[in-house]
This record gives structure tokens, C-alpha cells and sequence, in this order.
DNA sequence: TGGTTGACAACCA
DNA sequence: GTGGTTGCCAACC
């Protein structure tokens, strides 16, 4: 478990439910600009079983970037958070995007 | 040691 | 809005 890691952690649980952020802005938070990669290695590393909102991120576009059955467990997860999720797993940012 | 890859972002056409 | 390019940094060959 290293700082980054942490820092990453707890800026994710800080995320309120029915709202999302993009990759680029927790890396930011976190104090690690630059370092989006590294968050999206992150949470693909996620157990199954994480309590962490990981569903509650998304790309700099309001878009989810997985595909296939991933893409659907993150898109049903948001909605029952009461974020609204197109078919293409797009949100409109204007009233979800989630900055303190 | 060096090249490739990736749940990305910012720019530009 | 869409698609291509470049920058980014650690993890993995």
C-alpha cells in the first residue's frame, strides 16, 4: 500500500452518491497530476468485493472506457447511484461531474 | 536497458 | 461530434 495508492482511496470515498468524476481529476485531487494511468491500473486492480466507488469514475469525456459485460456492471451501478447513463454509457457531465 | 502497453487527457483537423 | 497525434508515468515484458 503505498501514499499514492491512499491518496487515491480516499479521494474516491469522497465522491457523494450520484455523482461521478473523471480519471484526470482524482489523480489531480490526490496530488498526483499526471497520473491517470496509474489510477486506471488501480482500479482494475480492484477486488470484485471493494466497498470503493470505482464505478464513479469515468474518462475526461463523461464516458465509461470499458467494454462489454464490465461496461454494464459499471453503467447498472451508476444508475442505481441515480445517475443517468445512455446506452453508449455516456453521462452528461454538466449535472454529475463532481468537484469540491 | 529498452520498447510496449494502458479503466487517460489535451490538442488539433 | 469524431478521429488522429502527442504527452504522460509506472508496470511489464
Amino acid at each position: 500500500m503505498t501514499i499514492f495508492e491512499q491518496q487515491i482511496y480516499y479521494v474516491l470515498k469522497q465522491i457523494p452518491k450520484g455523482k461521478i468524476s473523471s480519471y484526470g481529476l482524482i489523480a489531480s485531487m490526490a496530488g498526483y497530476p499526471g497520473y491517470v494511468r496509474q489510477v486506471g491500473r488501480l482500479l482494475s486492480n480492484l477486488p470484485e468485493g471493494s466497498t470503493l466507488p470505482w464505478f464513479r469514475v469515468l474518462n475526461s469525456q463523461g464516458k465509461i472506457s470499458l467494454t462489454g459485460a464490465d461496461l454494464e456492471r459499471q453503467k447498472q451501478l451508476l444508475i442505481q447511484d441515480g445517475v443517468a447513463v445512455s446506452e453508449a454509457g455516456k453521462v452528461n457531465l454538466k449535472m454529475y461531474l463532481w468537484q469540491p
